[in-house]
DNA sequence: ATGAAAGCGCTAACAA
DNA sequence: TTGTTAGCGCTTTCAT
């Protein structure tokens, strides 16, 4: 194994510099680049180059991290890397940031705001160069501190009531509002609301619009509608079983879900009990999947993703880096957009 | 803002050290649970556990891993984290990564092996103390001499004939034969192969399968059956595509998918053409998901997940960090489990 | 155009 | 029981 592999972990610039009789600093100069603007000649410049490739010199991140206080490094912070609106929002801002020369330290946060702040800590420990996170939302003050400790912060997905920290977040509310008043449209007057965690900003934002588009229609927001705690499978099924079991009583029409995993567990609670959509109940879903349409019945979605959601959170968080940020890119709000198939059924007709 | 949350850089044991009157010697002792074993007295150690507390300190992450080499964190190498099941198998590990203090350095291969040479390369300059990877399974070499090198490493989802890493992997093998089996049972004989990336262990292991339920049953294989060439939807799509146009022709009757994102592609594709499932074609897939049972064909699937599968390659890689490996835990094959729906019809009948 | 040396924060061998 | 000190690999100031 003398392959080019053979990365020998005790190449360190030390090492080259003595090998060549070169003093440690032109070596370490040379291979950050800096060898034309120190005058370094070309042929050692060349030299040490080629000696450096020759022995697959990497330089140790941990030294150059000590030394710079920096490390080239970004957190990302996320509920659940299984939700695959955040998996894709991690593989598109890992994509960009290969292409920057960031590497991208990931934390799962499980929606659990103890490990949230843990994984603060620790991205502040390593360093990191910034931290992109889509935030539990229920305490926002470790978030602030890091960002006044100076390692900037980027929301996603989810924002703080009057916090300056830039976010990029998805029009919740109006996507919502849309998904709701379609509903209504088509006749429904009981919709049963699934949530997600509660107080979340998405959460918020995606009931205040269930809210207005009942207040528009003149329609009574009842409290027992609001269903569910939390964004996952599990929660989607338990609350369907339920609805199911009171469903004579209740009169519930229709389903307005805040998010995919929700809703495939409700799929799987109406399915099991013989409750075909939309026939018997209809039921619109937050969070467009590839594979919405191809469910038994075609799903009609409230699709919030953007292909390039990973592009501007790493842009925003870069220049929150460089301190260039001017107040009116701080807050990107990504339109949500209806699309329309067949899980919902007219009324009216 | 002098809350808990004051977490000053600055903090460092020189500091607490200085504060107190005490060396840096104790401090660090005390600090990492050392302080009975040096026999610090009991006064001292609270003293400077309550300052280092109040005072928020943390450890330097990069000058302990410099001094140390090593870093108290593993390195994960996926092909695409949107793949729910590299998704589930990267919580699992970090869930158990967690439990045990270990961070995670996440990083997605995209299935290109420069990618996944520069992750290997920079872990090892992160001095992670192991590596799990899925690898794309092409070339090894940079592999083994990770794992020479002192960067233990654990293969997962793929492995390579004729190397002793150790991996955990599912039985491709007997999953892809049992589900072809089940599709010739049925009477189906031209059955159309859509393969992930050609070399890829499980490529090879799923197309073996295959070729030995053809064999078994004295069908001839037929090279041009197999389509496709790498694990995403598009791929599944644009091959479906061309199925299609030619159906007439070749008189497919079923197709067996390798993998979950290529059977949505499939799907995608077939519906547009407006052939069903199972009636005008018979379809089973690789990857059982949560939604398999919820699509308009409730569709046949390998399972191959197994929930423990994180734990598994976190124990393994501890195993192999602390070299307590013997032999015969070095292998672990996930069974996989046949998952009859309704995609596949009948030809006898 | 090139180099010596200090120091980032930590641990551990050695001293006392 | 506690402290002194060297050194991990790197960058950068200051000298030459």
């Amino acid at each position: 194994m003398s392959s080019i592999f053979m990365q020998n972990k005790n190449v360190t610039i030390k090492f080259i510099a003595k090998k060549l009789g070169i003093s440690i600093t032109s070596v370490s100069r040379v291979l950050n680049g800096l060898g034309p603007q120190y005058r370094i000649s070309h042929k050692t410049i060349e030299l040490i180059t080629n000696t450096a490739t020759k022995l697959n010199y990497s330089p140790n991140n941990f030294a150059k991290g000590l030394r710079l206080k920096k490390s080239s490094t970004i957190g990302l912070i996320l509920p659940d890397i299984t939700n695959t609106w955040f998996a894709q929002l991690a593989l598109g801002i890992e994509k960009e940031a290969r292409k920057l020369h960031y590497n991208i330290f990931l934390c799962n946060s499980n929606d659990d705001i103890r490990i949230e702040k843990k994984s603060i800590e620790l991205l502040q420990n390593w360093m990191v160069d910034g931290i992109i996170i889509a935030p539990i939302g229920l305490e926002a003050e470790h978030l602030v501190s890091a960002s006044k400790k100076g390692t900037p912060v980027v929301l996603i997905d989810r924002f703080f009531e009057g916090l300056d920290l830039p976010c990029i977040t998805s029009n919740d509310f109006e996507g919502s509002l849309e998904a709701n008043q379609y509903l209504i449209d088509n006749g429904h007057k009981k919709i049963a609301c699934f949530q997600g965690i509660s107080g979340t900003s998405t959460n918020n934002q995606r009931i205040a619009g269930y809210k207005k588009a009942l207040k528009n229609n003149k329609i009574l927001f009842d409290p027992a509608l609001l269903m569910g705690d939390n964004f996952g499978f599990d929660n989607g099924y338990i609350a369907a079983k339920k609805l199911i079991k009171n469903i004579k009583k209740t009169k519930i029409t229709a389903i307005f879900s805040m998010g995919n995993q929700i809703t495939l567990g409700i799929l799987k609670a109406l399915k099991e009990d013989g409750i075909k959509i939309p026939n018997d109940l209809s039921l619109i879903s937050f969070d467009e999947q590839l594979y919405s349409d191809l469910l038994f019945t075609p799903l009609s979605t409230v699709s919030h993703m953007n292909e390039n959601i990973g592009d501007m959170a790493l842009k925003m968080l870069l220049a929150e880096m460089h301190k260039k940020t001017n107040a009116k890119q701080k807050n990107i709000v990504l339109k949500s957009k209806l699309i329309i198939r067949d899980s919902v059924k007219n009324l009216n007709a």
